[in-house]
DNA sequence: TTAAATGCAAAGGGTTTGCACCGGA
DNA sequence: TCCGGTGCAAACCCTTTGCATTTAA
């Protein structure tokens, strides 16, 4: 469903992908908790479970409810605080994306930003290479440095803007 | 306190700043009201009050504050009513910006994008001149046509760039 | 006269906070 | 044993909605 070329990937948005949940980046997630004196819990199993299935954005609300299909009895507030925890340790980052509502995504290491439809809300990552110029011309021109997570760009897909011709 | 050169002006987040109120797009804003059927009502009066000294963004919120300024009875409820009222109009236009929350700016003739600092919580325009290399970008590689209004960039301003290094 | 706008109150949604209790390390 | 996490409930903030009432045209 999603292919993995950065840059051009369709991003499903809402939409779980199958993915190797123990290998990875967070393979050795319960240690690194612990050498920051902090916990595993099975909360934290349950969203860090979900996470390793989610390939793209989510919302915050996105990922409570998800969380309650394995555990019914997920409660916000958790997930939003294990969401911080996750955040300073760099597994995901967030962002606003095009309706304003706070949006995670997973394993920021290949930093990108997003693309929205404000048509058919459908999502696409931008990859650097696409944004260089962008991102160039900003630090020529202001020294302002670009934080590429938090770019959400809308506007018509191709798709769209060719219905409405 | 703020330029008008668009692409380098600095936009005043929050402040207002003094400009003609009797003249420009909106002159003659009861007329074309009347002229769509819609009605001219004090409470409209002071929310273009409130617009006609306001350059670059400010949020909902914000404007429901500097309306009860005026008027203190203000409800937000009618300016949000307004406020969509307006953007039909093209008066004003909304878009989402670095915090999530609605922003509304004004006067979307000179179409602009935003940049925010993430460090200082500055904010500046982004004209069309900077953010075209995107544009033509993404236009070419994908046919997607951005909505430079609705486009919000944060990063590091010049100034918090270089106090962290 | 009459439909548009207002005021009010209440709901709504996502997110955050305070605090007592629980349970990993 | 301890301090970090959890559950719960309530608070929060901005925004939207329903409905009776007012008011511009």
């Amino acid at each position: 469903m999603s292919r993995a070329i950065t840059g051009m990937a369709r991003v499903d948005a809402g939409i779980t992908v199958a993915s190797p949940a123990d290998e990875g980046p967070w393979a050795d997630l319960p240690g690194r908790l612990r050498a920051s004196g902090l916990r595993w819990t099975p909360q934290r199993r349950t969203l860090l479970e979900v996470l390793a299935q989610t390939t793209g954005h989510v919302t915050g609300a996105e990922l409570i409810e998800r969380c309650r299909e394995l555990d019914p009895a997920t409660i916000p507030s958790t997930v939003y605080r294990t969401l911080d925890v996750l955040e300073d340790l760099g597994i995901v980052s967030h962002a606003h994306g095009a309706d304003g509502r706070e949006e995670f995504h997973v394993l920021p290491a290949a930093e990108h930003g997003h693309l929205y439809c404000s048509a058919c809300h459908a999502a696409w990552e931008v990859g650097l290479e696409e944004a260089q110029p962008l991102l160039d011309a900003l630090e020529r021109s202001r020294g302002f440095r670009v934080q590429l997570s938090h770019l959400s760009i809308s506007g018509l897909c191709s798709e769209c803007a060719a219905s409405r011709a």
